[in-house]
DNA sequence: CTCAATTGAATTGTGTGCAATATACTTGAG
DNA sequence: CTCAAGTATATTGCACACAATTCAATTGAG
């Protein structure tokens, strides 16, 4: 009784739930090995960054990540309480706010080290089917992304 | 010059990372779709479930979308503001509240009918694929909920 | 050189997520 | 029958996301 177009709309058939949940849990198992670090989610990101490029502008983060300053500004505030980074001002250009990686947050690298394997084995998946997960994830980002 | 551990830790290389973009560009490219029906994402996940369902409590809308009162309680509210869904305390157990679709809220069912479509086309990938994506993300959720 | 347009960041406001707590109600062991 | 334990929902508080706006600084066309 159900027109094609209507069994569309059941929640259990959209992709967009399944990557909608999967993704909120994953945060979840993340949270538990985060707690540790006192770092959320989108702080580890940002961390990740920093430990790649220990220097880099508000902008070119956001870049990275995907995120605004309305989101950047005020995670980068608490980590910047909580001495991981420093945030000043470029002379040049005094629109330019650098984020720089502290010592102590150069330091909890170390300990956050584990983390991606241990995550890897609580999901108790073959690598090559995660491997194409994340392929076809970036590859629907890139589309959505491109319109 | 990177240990083992270590390359792990770059963002590129995360799946966590790819799902969490993947899953909000997703939702952002939905927010289009439903601005003209006055809905968010989350909004839009819980009338689907009420277009199959038309009432049930708040518990039961919880586990379907893995979701809380303490997200489902203000969100529902918005929807009854709406008009789209009515609140009412059970009579027989009063700590109980029955959410109902309301006749408006039935209606809306109809102008988001084309939505999965659109965004099956806006993906521009290969059903297979996105069948094969879905399949991950279930197994994915299953695998870190029953840890 | 000058001012309109642009840019980078911050601010504001709305709406999730979710942990923690509170509250009211129901149930069941004794 | 009673009260301790459990349950369903609401409330509170914190941290994102993100659109929209503001503001200061820079740039570039004429």
């Amino acid at each position: 009784m159900m027109t094609e177009h209507e069994d569309y709309l059941v929640l259990e058939k959209q992709l967009c739930f399944s990557l909608y949940s999967a993704s909120h849990r994953l945060v979840r198992s993340y949270r538990l090995l985060l707690e540790p670090l006192d770092l959320t989610y989108p702080q580890y990101l940002a961390m990740l960054v920093l430990w790649q490029q220990p220097e880099l502008n508000v902008k070119e983060l956001g870049e990275k990540l995907y995120l605004d300053s309305g989101t950047l500004t005020p995670l980068l505030k608490r980590l910047e309480t909580k001495g991981l980074v420093s945030r000043t001002r470029s002379q040049q250009d005094e629109r330019v706010v650098h984020i720089r990686l502290t010592e102590q947050g150069q330091l909890l690298k170390a300990q956050a080290s584990h983390i991606p394997k241990t995550i890897f084995q609580q999901s108790a998946m073959p690598l090559e089917q995660l491997q194409q997960l994340k392929h076809s994830c970036d590859l629907l980002f890139q589309q959505l992304e491109a319109l």
